[in-house]
DNA sequence: GACGGTACGCACCTCGGGGTGAGTACCGCA
DNA sequence: TGCGGTACTCACCCCGAGGTGCGTACCGTC
């Protein structure tokens, strides 16, 4: 998807969310917000190291129609944009926490590097 | 991936979990060898109508590779091979059921449509 | 006057995930 | 004798997720 929401019958719950979090950075970007509070557009991007701006703005578009993420717009002269998470996107980030630590022990188990940006 | 598994430098432990998990039907497999314990190739293909066979061998082996399903082979004439979770793959679907919990609330909230197997 | 920053929009292109369909060795059954 | 089932492998193709790069309106500042 990323650029066509599915919304579509489901085979069950997981499939459901994983159809939320199905992109490369959407819950890279979930995390982001859910360790930062709120995060203006270009310190989501320096928090995201290898991101596409074109990827930043398309998955937080899905997000926010999701109802993960508010945006909010400050019609100030340089544009000044603030994502952070709704009620949806903490409970699924309370979720994905379990994924985290599985996830966790999945990389000391086999060993893997890990990239780490400045909080994760 | 599906084709080449990553394994590579990890974000967070969310990224590493995703990369086991993610392919079209990885956690559709893992539900299903969860709900039903042990399945033979059929019975697993049938209960993920959709599927291409292509897929289920390609995403088993990938799962096999990951420590996720065990996989045993009986050597007799018609080839039965039966799947099962791993102690790595009941802990990755514990850390599912969040997800899918989260899943379900969302599927009522935006009242999409699911499609029920025979067991989901 | 030029450059950098902010938050994007748009067009183009690549690459690989996933689908389709055929082939295989062997058996049971009608 | 032929069809269907088991558990695959292999070859080919397609589409869309995601990357790259350029353009924008406006500002501060150097």
């Amino acid at each position: 998807m990323a650029t066509s929401a599915r919304r579509g019958p489901y085979f069950c719950g997981v499939d459901a969310a994983m159809d939320v979090v199905s992109g490369k950075w959407k819950s890279l970007i979930l995390w982001e917000l859910h360790e930062h509070g709120t995060l203006r557009f270009a310190e989501l991007r320096r928090g995201l190291p290898g991101v596409s701006e074109k990827m930043l703005v398309q998955h937080l578009r899905e997000m926010e129609e999701d109802g993960l993420v508010n945006r909010e717009v400050y019609p100030v002269v340089p544009p000044k944009v603030e994502y952070s998470l709704t009620e949806h996107g903490v409970s699924l980030n309370a979720a994905l926490e379990a994924m985290a630590l599985w996830g966790q022990e999945r990389i000391e188990r086999i060993g893997a590097e890990k990239i780490s940006t400045e909080a994760a």
